[in-house]
RNA sequence: GCGCCGUUGGUCCAGUGGUAGGACAGAGCCUUCCCAAGGCUCUAGCCCGGGUUCAAUUCCCGGACGGCGCACCA
């Protein structure tokens, strides 16, 4: 078994992730997340809000998961998703059967014809495969909507998708975005949600599914002034798989700190450098293990339709490079877009530090003249007459102007244009804000720290196999059992401690069968990071009870009184205080004696 | 989508034209037993549809799901 096969094992055994309705023969591409894994997902989630949302002074939205085709008409999600593909039957090379078409016929715009006109086509104009010339009559179009369609309402007149990206949700509301941060840019938008894409073969398990949980992050700023507070991460040490490198034969990696990658121009944007070293800082303190992670830069051909500059955080799974996030310049793309077609404002309304003082040339024709003369195509002349005083002032010096309307020649009274030359004031201009984005995969990143932390060694010559999960996300926060399930004394107190610990809002899993050394194995399967033992000694004797307390990677015990458990439960689990702190304050417990 | 291989208790496997066995896991009881191997008892399975056959988990065909390769991953 591999460790990608035992791990898979682990996770549908023990409740981390499973396919999805397998009561009905289940179905690619979906996974449940079960008891375990939700739980690990969910504090992984709340990581990251933490440090993308509240830490950078962002806000979160939530936005649906459908939305209608004309919004993905305007990201290009539509046409980029709605492609025909034709595979050559001798090379096997895929090519695009829309292109080949327009290619070598007359007709345009061969994407919107069905599949089997394409297909008669391709037979009927004895098209070839461009890399091999094989002919590629007869050969099956296959249709990829990477888009899940659904109809919005009854009938099916108002066609919707399931979002591809929870991006679009974000880009599509900014104009009371904006305005609710007030046109102050820049700011940052976070979002947490499920986008869906209909893949042609899911693969590696939970690695590539039809649909999937995105933590993303638009960051809008004025792309002439914003900078991005590069000094808070600029000794933060990163590995670097630049564009050039992975041309090279050999793999060569440049480690480096993002302050010099900046300095060096090997990342090309600040606002990229700067996330990708926040980045770093978080995975690490969810604890992807940092020798199996590295930021690699998209070579030209693969960056998607939106971005200039793109870098994938990646990390390492069963000997595979597997991108788990990505961090994109998209420029203005998004919002332009959106400025084109959709109804309200895209833009933001900056003001300059001084204002402007320009003059410009400006008419204001004489309407009761124009109307008479010129009927229903006044305003056509005034909208003309205007035109021409910004593109040629010097036009009205003569006696006369001449204007060109609907491809009429008209020829009006200067006089009647009320030309001059005014000094404005210009306060401000609306500028189309950039978008950075870094977009995290949440589903892959939960395996990477379940992968990453799977470790193995031996306790008492017996090999075991746990999940060194960071306490401050492990699923289970601790684990309580009386040494004996048949003694009421020791259940009494386990299950006084299970209550008290969940009053302070810690996960508890309360276990008393089979033996202790069994239950111990059972939470460090699942990656517990501590267990509290119930036992007749802590009763025993004049002093307070006490309660052993192990820890999970070194199985180390010490004896605490229970009236300070809970306090330093919190603590250790919290990260607040290291597990080792308290051996200087706790006998530790010999378990030799066994 | 194509090709090859596979699908048997919760998990991982063995096996058979007359409906099946193990390991691990799980449940209960016993146990002053602190690191999965104690004792007793128990639970639980042949992916779906069609065909061949007296009889199919087993053979054939198709499908679903999974693994690998190709393609795809904007």
């Amino acid at each position: 078994m591999t460790n990608a096969e035992k791990l898979t094992e682990l996770a549908k055994r023990r409740g981390f992730f499973f396919g999805s309705s397998e009561a009905y023969g289940g179905v690619a591409g979906f996974y449940t997340f079960g008891p375990e894994g939700a739980a690990l997902k969910r504090n992984v989630e709340s990581s990251w809000r933490e440090q993308f949302t509240t830490r950078l002074g962002n806000e979160e939205i939530e936005a649906p998961t459908i939305m209608p085709e004309p919004v993905f008409e305007a990201s290009g999600h539509l046409d980029g998703f709605d492609d025909m593909l034709v595979e050559c039957a001798e090379c096997g090379e895929s090519h695009r059967a829309d292109h080949l078409i327009e290619d070598n016929t007359d007709i345009e715009e061969a994407e919107s014809l069905p599949i089997a006109e394409v297909e008669e086509l391709i037979a009927e104009h004895e098209l070839e495969c461009p890399n091999c010339g094989a002919p590629l009559a007869g050969q099956d179009v296959v249709d990829f909507n990477l888009m899940f369609e659904t109809s919005i309402g009854p009938g099916n007149g108002h066609p919707g998708y399931l979002r591809p990206e929870t991006a679009q949700g974000i880009f599509v509301e900014f104009p009371r975005l904006k305005e609710y941060a007030r046109n102050q840019l820049p700011f940052g938008i976070t979002q947490v949600g499920r986008a869906y894409r209909n893949e042609i073969s899911p693969r590696k398990g939970i690695v590539r599914t039809r649909e999937f949980t995105q933590a993303e992050l638009e960051q809008f700023i004025d792309p002439e002034s914003d900078e991005p507070p590069l000094e808070d991460v600029r000794d933060v040490e990163v590995v670097l798989y630049p564009a050039t490198e992975q041309e090279k034969e050999s793999v060569e990696y440049i480690e480096t700190t993002i302050g010099d990658a900046v300095d060096d121009g090997i990342i090309a944007s600040d606002w990229v450098a700067y996330f990708l070293g926040v980045a770093q800082g978080w995975y690490e303190s969810v604890g992807v293990d940092m020798d199996r992670f590295r930021f690699r830069q998209h070579l030209p051909g693969e960056r998607a339709h939106y971005a200039s500059d793109c870098w994938d955080a990646e990390s390492e799974l069963g000997g595979d490079w597997v991108e788990i996030a990505g961090f994109a310049y998209r420029g203005d793309y998004d919002l332009s877009k959106h400025e084109e077609y959709g109804d309200d404002s895209f833009t933001v309304f900056q003001q300059y530090d001084d204002p402007k003082t320009v003059e410009r040339a400006v008419v204001d024709p004489d309407m009761s003249a124009l109307g008479p003369e010129f009927g229903g195509q006044a305003m056509a002349v005034a909208e003309a007459l205007q035109d021409l005083a910004d593109r040629n002032p010097d036009a009205f010096d003569s006696d006369e102007v001449t204007v060109e309307v609907d491809g009429d020649e008209v020829t009006v009274d200067t006089d009647l244009a009320n030309f001059s030359v005014e000094e404005q004031t210009e306060s401000g201009e609306h500028i189309t804000p950039h978008v950075v984005e870094p977009s995290f995969g949440v589903d892959r990143t939960v395996y990477t720290v379940i992968a990453h932390a799977y470790a193995k060694d031996e306790v008492a010559d017996e090999a075991r196999s746990f999940l060194q999960l960071d306490p401050t996300i492990a699923p289970t926060s601790v684990g309580v059992f009386p040494l004996l399930s048949n003694a009421e004394e020791l259940t009494e107190q386990a299950h006084d401690i299970v209550d008290a610990l969940r009053d302070v809002g810690l996960s508890v899993a309360y276990d008393e069968s089979g033996n202790i050394g069994r239950r111990y194995r059972r939470q460090d399967e699942v990656g517990t990071p501590f267990c509290v033992t119930v036992d007749y000694e802590g009763l025993e004797g004049d002093g307070p009870d006490t309660v052993t307390l192990r820890e999970r990677d070194s199985t180390a015990q010490l004896r605490l009184p229970v009236d300070v458990l809970v306090e330093e439960l919190v603590a250790v689990r919290s990260g607040a205080k290291p597990f080792d702190a308290l051996r200087e304050d706790y006998e530790a417990v010999d378990s030799d004696d066994a």
